[in-house]
Order: structure tokens, then C-alpha cells, then sequence
DNA sequence: GATGAATGAGCATTCATTCAT
DNA sequence: TATGAATGAATGCTCATTCAT
């Protein structure tokens, strides 16, 4: 749930347990007061010192890709579990919604998400490879189903998370404007495509 | 065209050309760098001393709002401009397009339009206002010619343009994706509605 | 009654007159927050602009000095006043009361007198003569009347004048305290001498 | 004899080091440039990196603020250790002379006083209460063996002792005079007061 | 002369990173 | 290994001083 960064030397009971929670406050305090904030915090969240986070980070920026490790998992493991839903639809727009609503306050989420395309390091590009993966087993059946329109790809499906993210921290205030922009994204999703909607799944 | 921030007296001609100067390089400098960079940096870009950019803007938060409105001025400017014209869907298209075009690499557009809507300072919240109409009337008029769904408003509008310019960003290096993720995005703003949706083309 | 710094060509009178003003805004923007106030508070304060400021007084070290001039220039016209008064005594213990209680909250006076003693610049030294002297009439008549003990000189006499308006800004606010403090000391000025005070009088 | 400020979590031994090689210097510098005097040049005469300074005392204020409490802890240090002198004649006197002939040029200790009264923080005020209560030992022993007058009180002679810091540092370079100057406040201190001076020691 | 915009050295403070304990 | 003290480059901002208008 938590293994070594690179698969690297198995760490010592002890440390490994530090890491996790180096790890946690990490996510925590980024998500609550954004990626500006300082690694002490973090340490002081995580009740260890300063020194113990750059022992297992050894930079800020790798602390930060570790989080975006972490998230980039935590969706994938959710994605590779809705890969065989009887539902595919529900499968495909929950994942999607699920994302979004992750997207907390301080859209740590669309800036994690959005390095997440940019493959910071080799360990970010294999978990995003994951999660693309599983992205495209749950929008092919959805499209099968024709619950999605088919002319949707993983790439502008990604993107449109991105962008979906940002959307919802920008009306995270007015739960209701949030319910309605995603609803309009999610129609363009579904709808057979514009002009001259022959649709694939009619 | 960059009048002074909000009707004060009136500045001597070269001032006036500084303060132009450090807003220009104030747009750039965040704009490829992100806001976190260094105010120095903006003084050095406009080619004046950092001293002049505390006296035109007497905290970086200052300069960042003047950024902000200027941007939101020339978007309401292109929006009034748009109002009389005569293909009303392609208008409101337009625009939007424009928008997320104009959302450089670095997204100071998406954390721009966010603030808007934070309303950060009396300045911005003027400004917003008058985006909000010159957007009301482009709305109104595509969803009166039958181009824009009727239930859309303008807050998940913004919202929606807001992450829109986020999800180009992330697309940044890949036009055909951002082409498509957009088109996508319009499919949804013209969809009747879901679910029910008999099409329109009928 | 506020003639060129140093004798120097005879200025317009707008100059003089803004010449007056930036000193009397001085005496007052430095008395009140001190003399780490900016020389554009003093500008503001005396309607000018902080060219003009820079005009009369080359740098702020200057503006310092002829505040100080200024001051000691009151005092010594306020001691020449008093050399001819009836009363000896109270001539004396008069204008004494008087320094110190001129010396305002913020200590201005005292740092002032201070640096009256290092003679800053010949100016200052001229007028701090001028104080000096009518000051030794002051003491050598109330000397002569029995009032002041006759082996006080006037170095000792400006040292405690300095001393003493700094006890008085030590105990700005609670006048009981000052008044106390300045008798003990007035006393002091009185007493024939410790010990072996045989009488003061012969 | 240096130790935490108000019982803290002990410091490591180097860090208590640093925190005092810090302050020494802190006291050093202020004292012979002024309060002015920069907090870089602070951490250079102390020999660390500036953000040592800042580490042990959070802004600058804190600093002076712990020189301040330093400097009257020594005072109170001696007055506490001057409280069964057989001698309360001298110890009084003694210790007055201590005070003021410690306010070296630049007046720290005039300052520093002065800020004691207005009990700039709890530390402060503290510090400062234990000064005024050791003083007020010596003082009243003093008067009862008959070498102080009786009305005087700690608030006035606090007052006194402030002031004639600051008569000593004008007379810094005339030993004469300030020897001169503060027998003459000594006399007023042991007057039976005036007018009137029945004397409660005769 | 008067003005105030421009300048840039200087300051307090923060924070990622290193290293002695 | 864990800790947290030490470090110093970098940042936002101020202010005395200069100079073009």
C-alpha cells in the first residue's frame, strides 16, 4: 500500500512508517495550503523532524512528485477497480466525478494532475501509465455500451479531468453551479458528437 | 487602452509609460514563470528599477491585481465587441475559444480567472462585473439563436471556461487533443440536455 | 526670525518661505514618530514636493541639523530673554522646567541636545555657543542670588539638562513621577554641597 | 547565568551557545551603533549566519527585546546581590553609580530602561518587577539608615536613574563633568528636601 | 526653482537544504 | 537513523537621493 520509492533497498520497519507519514502530511498540508507551503510544516504535521523528510525525500520537488505518486496510485487503484462493474456507464461518469470531487479547496489536484503529463520523473510516468491504462478499460466499455460517444480518447479524456478539476475548485462555493458545469461536460461526453451526429452506438 | 487603474489623477506621460511597462512585463514574467516569480524579475523584463514597480504597485499582491484586471479588461473589451455581431453562435464560440487560447503555458490565465470570481478587490470586482454582462449578452443571444442549450447560466459558464483554459494548458504541447477536448466541452454547451436527448438536429 | 543656513546668497522669497515651512514640518514629523521618519512624511506634511525637501537640506542628515539648530536657537532666544529678569532664581529653574518640559514623547529633544554637544556641524556649534553662553548668565545670576550652589558649571548644567528630559520622556505619563524626579534634582541644584554642607549662602 | 528565556524546552548544548554568543553580540552591536544597527551585522560580530539570529529570536524586536531583559537581569543580578551590604549608604549609591556608569556611548542602556517601563512584553515585565522590587530594598534601607531623603520612591528614582544614563553618555568624554553632574543628583537625593528642609534626619 | 518619478542599496525575514549531535 | 540547529541565497519592501520634466 505504501512500498519503497524505487524499489530500492527494503527499509527498516521503523523507517518505512516514517516515510508513510511523511508521505500523508505531505498530501494534507499541500491540499490545504497549497504546494507553497513549507516542508517544516509538513514535518511538524507529520510529527517527525525536518531532517527525516529529506532523509526520505531529498528534495521539496521529489516530496511533491511522491504526493503526486501517491494520488496518481490512489486513482488508479480506484479506476482498475471499476474495470469490471456491471454498469459501465455509472463506472465511467463515477470515476470521472470521483476525481473531480477529490479536487480539494486549494486544487492541489489540477496541479498534481497537470505535472502528471509532463512525467516529472520515470517513477510519476510509470504510474500515470497505469492509470491511463485503466482510464482507457473504463471508457472503451462505456463506449461499447454507448454510455460515451466514440470518438473520445484517453489523451482529451485526461485533459478534460484537468480541466473538470479546476472547474469544480473554482465553484467549490456553490455546489450547484459545480453540479451543473459538470453536468453540460458530461453531456459533450455523451452525445454523439457535433455537427452530424450519425453516432457509432446508434 | 491602459488607462490608469482606477480614474486617479492623472500621471505624468513617462510615469505612465513605466506603469505600462512593468503591467506588460508583469503579464509575461508571470505568465511564463508562474506567479511565484520574484518581483525583481518583473522590474529587470520591463527594463526599470524595482523601485518603480513598488511605486506603481505597492505590494506584489497589487501588481498580480493589476495583472488580473488588465487581463479581464481586454476579455471584456473583445466580449462587448462581440455583442452585436451577426452569427450570435459563432460569437459566443468565438469567444470562449479565444479564452482558452489565449491560456499560455503556465496557466496564469486559469489562477486569473479564479481570483475573478474571488472578487480579490474592489478594482477586479468592477471588472468582473462587466465581463459577467458582456458575457450574459453573448450567452443569451447564442441560446435565443438556438446555438447554446437554454439551462446553461453564466456562473458554470465561467467555471467552465475557467477549467477549459486549464485542461488547454495541460494540452498545451498537443493541439489536436486540446482541439478535440474542446470540442467536446461545445458538444455539451449545445446538447439539449441529457438525459433525452433526441437530438437536435431533427 | 529663520534666515539662510549659512549665510549663504539670499533666497527668493517662495524659497525661503518653502524653506520654513519643510523645517517647521520637520520639527513636528520628527518630534512625533521620531527621527527614523521618512523625508517624504516631512515633504507631506510640509506641502512640498520631496525635491524641494532635498533642495534646502542636501540629505537627511542636514534636515536633522538645522531642526536642531532651529531648537537651540529657540532656547538660547528664550535664555537671552530671561538674563535680565527680577527673579534670579526663578529665571533659572524657569527655563530649566521649560527645556524639559519641551522635550516631547518621543525624545526628540534629548537625542537633539545630545548631538548638540558633538557640534555636528559649525552651524550647529555657533548657535550651541549662543546657548551656552546665555545659559552661564542665567546660572551665574541665580549663583550670585544664593539660589543655585556655586560650584555647578555650565558643562554639568547641559549634561543634566539632557539627563533630565530624558527622566521627563522616561515619566511622560505620569506627571506626579516627573515632578518629583525634577524637585529631587532641583534640590540638588540648590544644596550647598555634600557633605560639609556648611550653607550655600557665603 | 544565560539561561532560556522563560524555561523553555531546553536547548542543545551548541544551540544554548549560539543563543547566547548571539545575544553578547547582539548587546555589543546595539550598543556601540545604536538600535539601528542591522540584524546582519548582529550575526556577523556573533559569528553565525543570519539565519541562526532569526532562529533563536524570531524578529528583531524579540532581540532587542532580549537584550533589554539581559541587560536587566544583570541589574537586577547586582541589586538583589547589594541587598544585606552593611553598608546602605553605599550600596545604594554604589549600585546607581553601577547603572549609569554602564550606559556606555550610545545609550543603549538609556533606551533600554526607558523601554522597561513600559513593560514591552511579559518577559519584560517580569524582569522589570524584580528590578524595581530589589531596588526598592535599597532604597528603603537606605533611607532608614538616614542617607537618602524619605519622600523618594522607586517610580522617580527609576526616572532618575534613566536620565542620568543619559547625562553620563553626553558627558561620555568628560569624566569631569559627569562625576560633577552626578554628585549634584546625588545631593538631591540625600537633601532633606527643599524648601522647607526640616530634614527627617536631623 | 519646484516637482515627483526613478533608482538601487539595504533591511528584515523565509525556507530549502546540510550536517553535527 | 532521527533530530533540529545552522546556513545563506532569495524575496518583498523601504527610503535616501538623483534627475528629467
Amino acid at each position: 500500500m505504501m512500498p519503497e520509492p524505487e524499489a530500492g533497498k527494503p527499509l527498516r520497519a521503523d523507517a518505512r512508517r516514517n516515510r508513510a507519514r511523511v508521505l500523508e502530511a505531505a498530501g494534507a498540508v499541500f491540499a490545504a495550503r497549497g504546494v507553497a507551503a513549507s516542508t517544516e510544516e509538513v514535518a511538524r504535521e507529520a510529527g517527525v523532524g525536518i531532517g527525516t523528510v529529506f532523509r526520505h525525500f531529498p528534495t521539496k520537488e521529489a516530496l511533491l512528485a511522491a504526493v503526486l505518486v501517491d494520488v496518481l496510485r490512489a486513482l488508479a487503484d480506484q479506476a482498475e477497480a471499476l474495470a469490471t462493474a456491471p454498469d459501465a456507464g455509472g463506472a465511467f461518469f463515477g470515476f470521472f466525478t470521483r476525481v473531480v470531487e477529490r479536487s480539494n479547496t486549494k486544487n492541489l489536484y489540477a496541479d498534481v494532475l497537470a505535472e502528471a503529463g509532463v512525467d516529472v520523473t520515470a517513477a510519476t510516468a510509470v504510474i500515470a501509465r497505469r492509470l491511463r491504462a485503466a482510464l482507457a478499460v473504463l471508457l472503451d466499455r462505456a463506449q461499447r455500451a454507448g454510455e460515451v460517444r466514440g470518438d473520445v480518447r484517453v489523451p482529451e479524456l485526461l485533459a478534460l479531468m484537468v480541466g473538470a478539476s479546476r472547474t469544480a475548485g473554482y465553484a467549490a462555493n456553490d455546489p450547484d453551479v459545480r453540479v451543473r458545469a459538470l453536468a453540460i461536460l458530461f453531456d459533450g461526453l455523451r452525445a454523439p458528437g457535433y455537427p452530424g451526429a450519425e453516432g457509432r452506438s446508434q
